[in-house]
DNA sequence: CCTAAATACTACGCACTCTAATCATCTCTA
DNA sequence: TAGAGATGATTAGAGTGCGTAGTATTTAGG
C-alpha cells in the first residue's frame, strides 16, 4: 500500500498495484467488457426484430409510451437518460413506420407530445416475450442472486455517473 | 411456479412472475441499465478525452496497439470482438489524427497492418490515469468483492452470447 | 499451371449518439 | 405590455456501429 493516494474518504490505488480483473485497459478492463456486455445483448435484440422492420431503441421508446401514451420528447428523454437530439431522428422514424404520431400540446405549443397508433399498441402483445428471449441467453446458468446483486451495482453506478 | 416452462435446462418463468429487479422493459430492465452505464461511461470519458481531441474507440484500439505494435486490422477486430467494417472508418479517423500509421504486410498482401506513431506510443503514459479516473467514479462506494462478482457475471454473459 | 474458393480489407447506406447552434414559444418582470 | 430570459424541440456535423456488396490477393483442387 505504498504509493496509494487518499482523496476524500475513496482511496485511489496507483496503475500497478491493481489485481488483474480491474485493469483499467481495454479489451480487459471492466469498463470495456460491460459496453461490450451491452453491445453483443443489442446485436441478438436486432437479430430478433429485424423481422419486424425495428430496432432496439424503437423498442425503448415504446416501453416508455406503452407506460404513458402521450408523453413529451422531453419526458421521454428524462426518462431514458437519453439526448434530446438523438430522440428526434428517432422518433422520426418511428413515425415513419407508423409506430407513433406527434401532436401539439394544446396549452403549450412548444411541446410536442408522442402518441402511439394502432400499430405500435399492438406490438405489446409481440415484443416483450423477444426482450425475455435475449435476456435468457445472456443470464443462462448465472443465479438470480447474482443477477440481483449485479442489478444493484448497475443501479449504483448509474447514481454515482448521473452528476458526477 | 405453476406457469414456469422448462428448456433443456433452463427454466423460464413467465412474464408475470419475474421479480421487479429482473423486469425487461425499458427503462427499468438490466438490459437497458447495463447499457446505459456503459453509455454514461462513455459520455465521461469522452469529456476528459476531448482536451486530446480523441474519442473512446481511439483509446480502445491504442489499448490494442500498446499490447502489440503492429497487429493486422482483423487481429484487432478479433480481440476487440468489433466488425471490421467499423474498424475502417475509426482507423481512417486516427490516421489522420496521426495516431497510427497503415502498412502493407510484405508477406501477404492482403494484410494491411496497424503500427503506433510517436504519437500513438506517447499517450500511453497519459490517457490510463484518464480511464482510471473514469472507473473511480464509477465505482464509488462498491466493494472489491463486488466488482469481482460483476466482471465474473459479466464474462459469463459475454460467453453467453458470443455464440448464442 | 489455372481456375475456384477463401481471406483481408474497403465502400456504402442506414441508424444511433453526441455537442453546439438555432428556432419557436412561453414566462416573468419592469 | 413590451422585452429579456427560460424552455422545448429541431437542425447540423462528426463519429460510431452494423450489414451487404465489392475489390484485391492468396490458397487449394484438378
Amino acid at each position: 500500500m505504498a504509493t496509494s493516494t487518499r482523496v476524500d474518504s475513496v482511496s485511489i490505488p496507483s496503475v500497478s498495484e491493481l489485481p488483474h480483473w480491474q485493469e483499467v485497459r481495454a479489451p480487459h478492463g471492466l469498463g470495456y467488457r460491460i459496453r461490450l456486455m451491452a453491445q453483443l445483448m443489442s446485436r441478438l435484440f436486432q437479430e430478433k426484430l429485424d423481422p419486424y422492420d425495428l430496432t432496439p431503441f424503437h423498442w425503448v421508446v415504446l416501453c416508455c409510451l406503452w407506460e404513458q401514451d402521450g408523453q413529451a420528447t422531453s419526458h421521454i428523454c428524462e426518462k431514458l437518460k437519453q439526448v434530446g437530439g438523438t430522440l428526434t431522428g428517432v422518433i422520426d422514424r418511428m413515425e415513419e413506420r407508423n409506430l407513433v404520431r406527434r401532436e401539439r400540446d394544446p396549452h403549450d405549443r412548444r411541446i410536442w407530445r408522442i402518441w402511439l397508433t394502432e400499430t405500435g399498441r399492438e406490438l405489446e402483445t409481440v415484443l416483450p416475450p423477444l426482450a425475455l428471449e435475449v435476456r435468457e441467453v445472456a443470464f443462462a446458468g448465472i443465479t438470480e442472486a447474482e443477477q440481483k446483486l449485479v442489478s444493484d451495482v448497475v443501479d449504483r453506478a448509474i447514481a454515482n455517473l448521473a452528476h458526477p
